[in-house]
DNA sequence: AAGCCGGGGAC
DNA sequence: GTCCCAGGCTT
């Protein structure tokens, strides 16, 4: 284990009783949404592909793209395969393409390197591209049902407030969280999937970050936030949430936008894009150049072959 | 630890 | 207009 994972055993991290942790899986039993990388019929490449997906971008935006991908590339080796262009184009909007390029070197490396099959342990999946601590507990637990802590962002939010009574996470994980989650997290195997299904599904449903329902939460009682009286997080903890109007990032979907719309377009029609300000889009699409999600041939300016 | 990387919907 | 969303990578 790194350092900065280990944990002081003179302050033991705060957790939960097992019956708060039994009340909030008997929740998710009658709660849970159905989604289809819940289904018994999905795979663990189904499974990593949601997972990929997922990160920074709502369910509901994530369904439909799933179901066409899922459909298109159903092994890795089939993605593997697939022109890159076609992949971007695939992701469509949703978002933080270079997830997408990454999404098929991952499969092109369980393809040469896992004989096309997805890696069951943490350390082979956290070495894929694209798949950070996040991801790799994710896919241990929820694809091969594995004993992982799980920490996304509702995860977070939820032990946050019901374990050390703030409103909200720091902007970072921090040692404090990672512990509280470690020690939440149930001995038991099979239990403790469960467990990372439900505390993140109470999140996504319940606790959510701006109305969150505490009327109807199986952790109501147990809360220290909500026993506290739910104090607002202090100013010293600023959002700083990113701007995007006007943005290179802006500028950069713009251009991808376009790029995926026809399969090669002159460079005069994307400075069309901020005719006040050429000069800007030459900075982003060099940037989508350097990134990969771009190719030039002269003047004409296309998605990756 | 901080900054960057899309896009859309809820408020 | 602000905030949030099943984060990861680079510096």
């Amino acid at each position: 284990m790194r350092y900065r994972h280990q944990v002081s055993l003179s302050s033991p991290a705060p957790s939960l009783t097992s019956a708060a942790v039994l009340r909030v899986c008997d929740w998710f039993a009658v709660h849970a949404r159905e989604l289809p990388w819940r289904e018994d019929t999905a795979t663990p490449w189904g499974i990593l592909v949601s997972e990929i997906m997922l990160q920074q971008t709502p369910v509901v935006r994530v369904l439909p793209r799933w179901q066409d991908w899922m459909r298109r590339w159903p092994r890795p080796a089939d993605l593997a395969a697939a022109p890159t262009a076609e992949v971007l184009r695939a992701w469509d909007r949703l978002g933080y393409p270079r997830r997408a390029l990454r999404l098929q070197e991952c499969a092109r490396v369980i393809r040469d390197e896992h004989g096309g099959e997805v890696p069951a342990t943490l350390e082979e999946l956290r070495a894929l591209p694209g798949i950070g601590e996040y991801t790799a507990a994710a896919v241990t637990a929820f694809a091969f049902g594995g004993r992982a802590a799980v920490a996304d962002t509702n995860i977070r939010r939820v032990l946050v407030r019901a374990v050390l009574g703030q409103e909200r996470p720091a902007p970072s994980y921090t040692a404090r969280e990672r512990a509280v989650v470690a020690a939440t997290l149930p001995e038991d195997t099979s239990r403790s999937v469960l467990w990372n299904q439900a505390v993140m599904e109470l999140g996504a449903l319940v606790c959510t970050a701006r109305s969150p329902q505490c009327g109807s939460c199986p952790l109501a009682s147990a809360c220290a936030w909500n026993r506290a009286g739910r104090p607002a997080a202090s100013a010293e903890t600023p959002r700083r949430v990113q701007r995007f109007e006007g943005t290179d990032r802006q500028m950069r979907g713009r251009i991808m936008a376009r790029l995926r719309s026809a399969p090669q377009v002159p460079i005069t029609m994307l400075l069309e894009l901020d005719p006040a300000d050429p000069a800007r889009v030459r900075r982003c699409l060099g940037t989508l150049l350097a990134d990969g999600l771009a190719e030039r041939d002269g003047d004409l300016v296309s998605l990756p072959s």
